[in-house]
DNA sequence: CAGTATCCTATGAGATACTG
DNA sequence: CAGTATCTCATAGGATACTG
């Protein structure tokens, strides 16, 4: 098959999707809707420390992508829903090997980190 | 096993983790360095577009974090190279499925942006 | 060759307060 | 409940030029 699509490429589509990806709070957000559809307010309290305005500014960027659908239910008070498309589904698997491996390596990291200033300062 | 470590939790060391690997030249720097020990200026050419003191930045980043290995040549011309350590080897794996997935779907996100911008004009 | 040194700016992101 | 509206700021990152 031929992607004809090259991240090491300057200008290649892919390293805005590559960065779409590493924002601070996308990667979390799949992890907060990696069970099904998730009310906003349940998102916003599941990711730790996320204001409401970056929150949503994540979701729109995530929908805009077609990574994430937004559902509107008319009722008062309002309920909206977010929840992986079938796009984001596929996407949701290598972004949890990384969220997986940050979670098992970051200790070793923050060791690495305290080698490396040591040296440094001696 | 216990990790303890929770992605979602506000300062939890893992999202300092994500947020490295996620900044703009790392995961590219893991492509470049996916074949072996690499000199400076052939990972500055293979990837397109970094500058070199933003590329210093990331690779002095990533040997801190002791994912990177950096060899000094005691030559004239300098010679350094540069090249993945044991732990960086294990996070080549995951990253590299997000990048296929990146170079694989970029597509289908350029697409779903169109119909995004085209529906909110209408 | 393998970087530094400066300068500069866009923007990601936080704080805070308000609303249909 | 599910967001907006402002304001503000730090810093990631780019452009350019220089050096052991």
């Amino acid at each position: 098959m031929d992607t004809s699509f090259d991240v090491l490429n300057n200008d290649c589509p892919s390293r805005v999707v590559l960065q779409r990806i590493g924002d601070k709070w996308a990667p979390l957000v799949f992890q907060a809707l990696k069970g099904g559809p998730v009310r906003f307010s349940r998102v916003r309290s599941t990711i730790q420390g996320v204001t409401p305005k970056v929150l949503t500014q994540t979701l729109r960027t995530l929908e805009r992508d077609g990574l994430v659908r937004r559902t509107v239910f008319a009722q008062v008070p309002p309920r909206v829903d977010y929840e992986l498309t079938p796009l984001g589904l596929t996407l949701l698997e290598p972004l949890d090997a990384v969220r997986a491996w940050a979670e098992a390596n970051a200790a070793h990291i923050l060791d690495a980190r305290d080698d490396y200033d040591d040296r440094q300062s001696s």
